[in-house]
DNA sequence: TCTCCTAATAGGAAGTATTCCTATTTAAGA
DNA sequence: TCTTAAATAGGAATACTTCCTATTAGGAGA
């Protein structure tokens, strides 16, 4: 979804358009690095110095719940993503790098649905290994 | 793994096997619950109440490098497994309780590596929903 | 069985990521 | 422009985990 459109939509919902939010907004939408809080928050404070990281957390908390980014927790860390659909992530335990994939989850999903008696919400499924640069000197 | 083997195997890589050790490996290894820390520290306690909460989280760190575990981390908190074969966990977002679903993932982790470039280790597939006390409920 | 060495432990302090609290600021409708 | 309540900044509080160190105790060898 583009930038307006998100500022848009959340300005019909009733939530206030700050400069905040629609850097922050901005950047996770469109940074393909699967960033952690601080280190949006590091981003964000380049153009605003003064914004806060319980601002930065808020934010993400909201477009969470509006379901604009994915939240995935590795090693004690949230790390966000503005690809939303359903897939893989891989992640380099080394260098901490995330790389998406897409792959079809929905039959997998369906299949464990159907052997337990869990409604299911959403999934996450990450692989861990080793990314190209990092393998070489394990 | 049977209880014995694995304290045999430890004590011959010369680890010592103490109380703690073995209380800590029999509950994990034998609980359906998927506990955490901290959960894991209060079933020791009952038996050996001096048992320190740092010892857990030493005791299931050499675990986890000996495989005999796997670990989860679940809203900020790691939870263990003591079945370490691959496989889906199913988790209730109301109640927090942690099912297995044996799902061959094998498939999906080959078709992911051919695509990237990465080198995989190992793999984590949640899915998150609510179970069947929770969903009449929500 | 006794002794010795050092791995392991208990207990608490420190560290790290996140959430909470509140006075102040500000978006945006009237 | 004025008003008002949502949002923010900044820091305190919390939650989980790791780190630190004096003391304890496993177990190999005498």
């Amino acid at each position: 979804m583009q930038l307006e459109q998100i500022v848009t939509n959340l300005r019909e919902e009733g939530f206030r358009i700050t400069p905040q939010r629609i850097a922050i907004v901005d950047y996770v939408l469109s940074t393909e690095e699967h960033p952690s809080a601080e280190q949006i928050h590091n981003v964000i404070k380049k153009k605003y110095p003064m914004v806060s990281l319980s601002t930065v957390y808020k934010t993400l908390d909201l477009l969470r719940q509006k379901q604009l980014v994915k939240q995935i927790e590795i090693g004690g860390e949230a790390r966000f993503d503005g690809h939303t659909d359903e897939h893989i992530n891989l992640i380099c335990m080394k260098c901490g790098k995330i790389e998406d994939v897409d792959e079809d989850l929905k039959e997998i999903q369906v299949r464990a649905a159907r052997k337990s008696k869990y409604q299911i919400v959403k999934s996450s499924f990450e692989l861990f290994g080793y990314c190209s640069a990092c393998k070489t000197h394990s």
